[in-house]
DNA sequence: GCTAAGTTGCTTACAACGTAAACGCCAATG
DNA sequence: CATTGGCGTTTACGTTGTAAGCAACTTAGC
């Protein structure tokens, strides 16, 4: 008589906004994005298409929902959470959080790079207001003038979005799947230079180069602001 | 009785691929990526939707073809026509040979930005093999190493899809509707230093900090192969 | 506890999409 | 002249995003 126990699991009957959204980031991650169609979000969920209506106002919403929930998601990550001592820990912080962002969902990071932002100039990777209102104040907290605090913001977004974007598309599974030649092995006789480095490019050092540009910028930033 | 002028003006009545590409690529500069359809495209060209199938197997191969047009274009900008006397003046040509792409087809560069290379290690924006022969070769004929030359391409593939896909979705028409806050002027009262920053970040030095950054790459790679 | 109102999910429906398949026209070849 | 092969058209199918109306459940007021 313990029937009604059948919709067995961790299915909870009540759909909200934060939970369809969760579940869209799961399957893009999965799946990638363009499989991810409302219907088959819906059943992902065990709901009818239409249900996901009633939170989310359209398509469109959906992804600015899943890019805006992942960027807030950056203000909880414990390396944000204390202060930095200084400017420099400060970008480190940002910068790693950030790429774990990308490393962590590498399919959806395009749209984070890709998608406009409310304003042209709040430029992804922050993206938000919020965001962007925290990297501006803390530098200034550590001295920065107006363009000097301006100009590490342009030169910081830009260092973000090259390093990250390449570093997710190179992550993403059909990337991966033919990483070792074994398939789609194409002629490289014509470009002679590209066959003898084939191996040198194909090395992985996406964390130590990572770590060298962002120094180096953080070095550029440095003698910018001291001239 | 010269009634076969009808088909009035430029309109070749006989299709072939490179013109379908280049509609592809002057519609999607006028009106977007997402308007751009296989039946829209068809009317653009006098034409129904599934003639375009005899020269292309689909849509995606559409959009391969279009970045690689660009990409290829790319090669007979008279940029890169002549020799460069020196890396630091190739790489150089390069990088503004690629600006000027950007700056052209501000809607189509998130597609090269973002489109899956034909192998991993082929990153954007060059993708292309030829492309990336050239860029190898001609820096080893200036002296660079196999890991330098690596390392330098790696390194400036990140900067230029940075420095550009910024400036590039900054230029897209829907965003330059709202440069000058006259529409969706959101609330900054919660964001003071985003406030009184706004025209400082509104502030296009795009040029200017592109320049510098390249500068700065530059000054980058020389002290790494000097070490 | 009962009814009224509102919320939430389901059903149906439609226009537009990408593309497969069969068809007809025209030009070039024998 | 007959034939063949290439190219554009027509028709058709399955899938997409989403508008509109309906039904069931939750909650509020008495």
């Amino acid at each position: 008589m313990f029937d009604e126990g059948k919709k067995v699991h961790v299915v909870q009957q009540r759909l909200d906004r934060a939970q369809i959204v969760e579940a869209a980031i799961a399957f893009v991650d999965g799946c990638g994005l363009d499989e991810l169609t409302m219907r088959r979000l819906g059943t992902a969920l065990e709901v009818e298409a239409m249900a996901l209506y009633r939170h989310i106002s359209g398509r469109a919403d959906l992804l600015e929902a899943m890019v805006d929930e992942l960027i807030d998601g950056l203000f909880d990550d414990e390396l944000m959470t204390e202060d930095s001592r200084s400017w420099e820990e400060y970008l480190q912080r940002v910068a790693n959080a950030t790429r774990k962002l990308a490393v962590a969902h590498p399919r959806i990071f395009p749209l984070i790079a890709t998608q406009p932002p409310q304003a042209p100039w709040l430029r992804p990777p922050p993206r938000s207001i919020r965001w962007v209102e925290d990297f501006l104040s803390s530098l200034q907290a550590f001295g920065f003038s107006d363009t000097e605090a301006v100009g590490a913001y342009k030169a910081f977004t830009s260092f973000l979005v090259g390093a990250l974007l390449l570093q997710a598309s190179s992550m993403t599974p059909e990337a991966l799947g033919e990483e070792d030649g074994s398939s789609s092995q194409t002629d490289l006789s014509e470009y002679p230079t590209v066959e003898r480095l084939q191996d040198l490019l194909m090395e992985d050092h996406a964390q130590r180069e990572f770590d060298d540009a962002l120094d180096d910028l953080i070095e550029r930033i440095r003698t910018s602001t001291e001239k």
